[in-house]
DNA sequence: AAAGGTGGTTTCATAAAGTATACTGGTATG
DNA sequence: CATACCAGTATACTTTATGAAACCACCTTT
């Protein structure tokens, strides 16, 4: 379940040329709202992202951590944010290996995005909550 | 499908208490992220809010707008914005009933989260992009 | 009366996301 | 020598999300 964003590199780079720019503007619009979203939605892209938000982690310190998580899905979700180049994965050729996971200064970027989603969900929270 | 939140306000009118208050710091600070999450993913909420966020729409113009979205998904999603209070369902006593959907005061106010998402994202896209 | 628009619902199917459980190969510890 | 840690993978399964198609009651137009 590649992002759509890696869905139209792959298109770009088999086609070679761009594919009919028939998007509407509208279209247009939308299409980077959703990259954005591809990228944190899911069940564990954001307690992944907040896990390495102070310091670089272990695989199995992950998984300790981040309660509930099985190995597959770490793995997987790891996998992806490291192609989006969102995480940085380290293999110390250590016996045996170790290898760490830490957020790159692009990742980073996201706090941004996190924090106004927050914003929003603290104040949402407290409206429908008080309301009922 | 409820949200999250909404799973909450469930449970806090059915134990009266308030549930055990075992949440780790972590966790209060992932809920409200996860709740506005909640409701901007999925495929079709992005393109009704956008649908909706210069003029208030009727039910089958949105379906012609929104292409690819069904009446169930379009009526589906529409149901869950209402309920968060984000978009508001107007019946007019017409033959046959008109009935106008608009994002209300408050929906409107996702419209800087949204933005923030697009920001990112649309670097994101010119990132990515430009190194394959 | 037939055809078409309005605002949906119902039923059945498929696709995507997530879970459970077991397992690997290597090393270190008791 | 059995057990346990590490960083995962493999397989099977369940749960959610989405889709396709038909249908409803009501009304207007032809």
């Amino acid at each position: 379940m590649p992002t759509i964003l890696e869905k139209e590199i792959k298109k770009k780079q088999q086609n070679g040329a761009t594919s009919a720019e028939q998007h509407s503007e509208c279209k247009k619009n939308l299409l980077p709202v959703k990259d954005a979203l591809d990228i944190l939605s899911g069940k564990w892209k954001i307690p992944i992202i907040i896990a390495l938000t102070f310091e670089k982690k272990r695989f199995k310190e992950m998984q300790r951590e981040i309660e509930g998580i099985t190995p597959k899905m770490l793995s997987k979700e790891l996998k992806e944010l490291e192609i989006n180049q969102l995480v940085k994965r380290t293999v110390y050729d250590t016996l045996p290996v170790t290898v760490e996971y830490s957020l790159t200064t692009y990742g980073k970027s996201l706090h941004k995005v996190i924090g106004e989603l927050r914003t929003w969900g603290l104040q949402h929270r407290k409206r429908l909550l008080s309301k009922s």
